[in-house]
Formats: structure tokens, sequence, C-alpha cells
DNA sequence: CTCTTTGCAAAACATTTGCATGCCT
DNA sequence: AGGCATGCAAATGTTTTGCAAAGAG
């Protein structure tokens, strides 16, 4: 197990502590299904399908229903918890990255994880946007992981 | 009228040849349905949701089903006639740009329009990717255009 | 104790598929 | 004539909603 990409990648205690945080700040209460939620994003820093976070909630423990996974989903994206982008033709989720300083994404279209990108685009193009009110902007680059590149 | 972003705004008769062309080469039928759609795209360069389009092809004319819709929109997609995003959890289509040099664009969240940006960030990231095998990328800006800013 | 969260079931919505008929080339 | 395109209807898959019961603070 080597360390890549360690400047983004935290332990899965700051990043359940950080939850909580946001949870309790939001006025969300924090529930046992809640926590076993955001354990599977603490543990595995990388984007998930919601039915893949469905699956794993069911495999041994009593299922988390289908709209309550959903809901809290929406909601954890909504107040910060997650992240959410789509790709794959499918809505995708992530643990938010910890301390939030912005920054974008490379993402393994194979395996989810993430590697950091430092380069914002933004401040190339303010001159083409003048009189435009502009509300966010999106950048991702997608692709194989070095892990998943070898491996196929 | 004015003529604003002219650069990348083309006749009518212009985007609907070079749909014709791209529908032959990849050995599609060239359809009065088909027909209906591309004057739709053409004639309006902005991103429509399939619904939109869907009401556009029924308002006047025998319907076109969403199932053949849908199939088009994907299909004309997949062979270069649309561009295919997604925003306000809505999987949006416009007619491809052309010329189709490489370049992203702003996106008017409410009516579709959009502005091209010449700047790519693509240039800058490669020294964080390393290892990884890039497939494509996503760069988009959202807000609401200088029209819709002044009447909001 | 109160209000939020959850589960269940069903609704809503977007998209896809199979198959028979119809239309381009 | 032959093969792709279309319509219909139904299946699929995802997300949402309403309501009663359970759980957190």
């Amino acid at each position: 197990m080597t360390h890549s990409h360690s400047e983004t990648v935290h332990s899965p205690d700051e990043m359940t502590q950080r939850a909580y945080e946001l949870l309790k700040e939001s006025g969300f209460k924090l529930t046992k299904k809640r926590r076993e939620l955001i354990d599977i994003f603490s543990n595995d820093q990388r984007y998930f399908k919601a039915t893949e976070i469905h699956e794993r909630l069911s495999a041994d423990r009593p299922t988390m229903s289908y709209n309550t996974t959903y809901r809290n989903l929406y909601d954890f994206a909504e107040i910060g918890i997650l992240e959410m982008t789509e790709y794959n033709q499918e809505q995708m989720f992530k643990v938010s990255c910890f301390p939030n300083t912005h920054h974008h994404h490379f993402i393994c279209t194979q395996c989810g994880k993430v590697i950091p990108i430092h380069a914002c685009p933004m401040d190339q193009v303010e001159s083409d946007l003048s009189g435009a009110e502009i509300q966010s902007h999106r950048f991702e680059v997608f692709g194989l992981c070095p892990q998943c590149a070898q491996a196929g």
C-alpha cells in the first residue's frame, strides 16, 4: 500500500467527524443508517453509484430502503458531505474533499478513484463572458487511473 | 437582432447540410422525421431537453413517438450531429459546433444558449496525471447569458 | 415528548426493448 | 426488393411522494 496523492486522502476518522459536523450544522439528525452511509464513503474516498451504495448497505445489515438511500445521498450532497457528478450515464457520489480548497478532479471511469488537478481554467475565461452572470463551473477529466490502466 | 458571437453561429442551411452528410457517412437514412428533428436544432443552436424536442415535433405535425425521438437523439449524439450534456438534472442536446475546432462552452441554465470559451485547461493538467490514461474531459461554465441576466 | 427519519408501496418520470408495419434508397 | 426506421405497448430503471410507524435529541 503506497500513499499516492496523500495530500487529499484523509483518514476515515477525519472524514467521518467532518460529516457529523455538517449534519449537525444543517439540523439533520445522526442516525444509525446515516452513520453506516458515512462509513462507506469515509473508508473509500472514491465515486460510487447510488445502487452500489444501496447494495453495500444491504449486504450484511438490515437493508436501508431505496428511498432512504436516495434521500440521504441527495441531502448529503446538498449540505456538502458528498460531491455529486454524472458520468457513464450515471449519477455518482463521493465524500467531499477536505479541506475544501477549490480544485478539480481526474476521475477513473472504471473504479471511481480521483486524482486532484490543481489548475483551474476559470481565471482565463472571464474575457469571453462579459455580461454573463456566472453561477458555477465544472471541469473534469475522465480516463483510467494508473492502476486500472495497468490492469487493463 | 445583433449578431453576437457570430464566429460559431452558422446558418441553418450550413448546419442542416452538415447533419445530412454525417447521417450519410454513418449509414443512416434521411427520413422525414429526421429532417424535422434536424430543422429544430439547426434553426436554434442552443441546448434543448429531450422532452422539449418531443413537444415541438408533436406541436403541429403528427407526433414523433418518444422512443423514436430518444433513439434519434442518442444516435445523433453518437455520430456527432448533436452535442449532449447534463445540467439541472436533465440530459440536454444541441447541434454540434461547426467547424468542429476544440473548444468549450458557457451555457445559460435558463435558455440553453451557449457562448464559446477558447481557453482549454488540458494543457496545464498533464503533469498531475502521469500514469493515467486520459479518455476525455469536460469543461463547462454555467450561468445566465447577458440577455437572461438582464431580464431576470 | 416532539420532530425528524425511515420503510413500504405506489406513483412519476425517463429511457429502452421487441416486434410488426412502413418507408427510404 | 431489402433493410433500416418507426410506432405501439410494455418493460426497465431511477428517483419521488404520501403516509404510518420508529427513533433521535
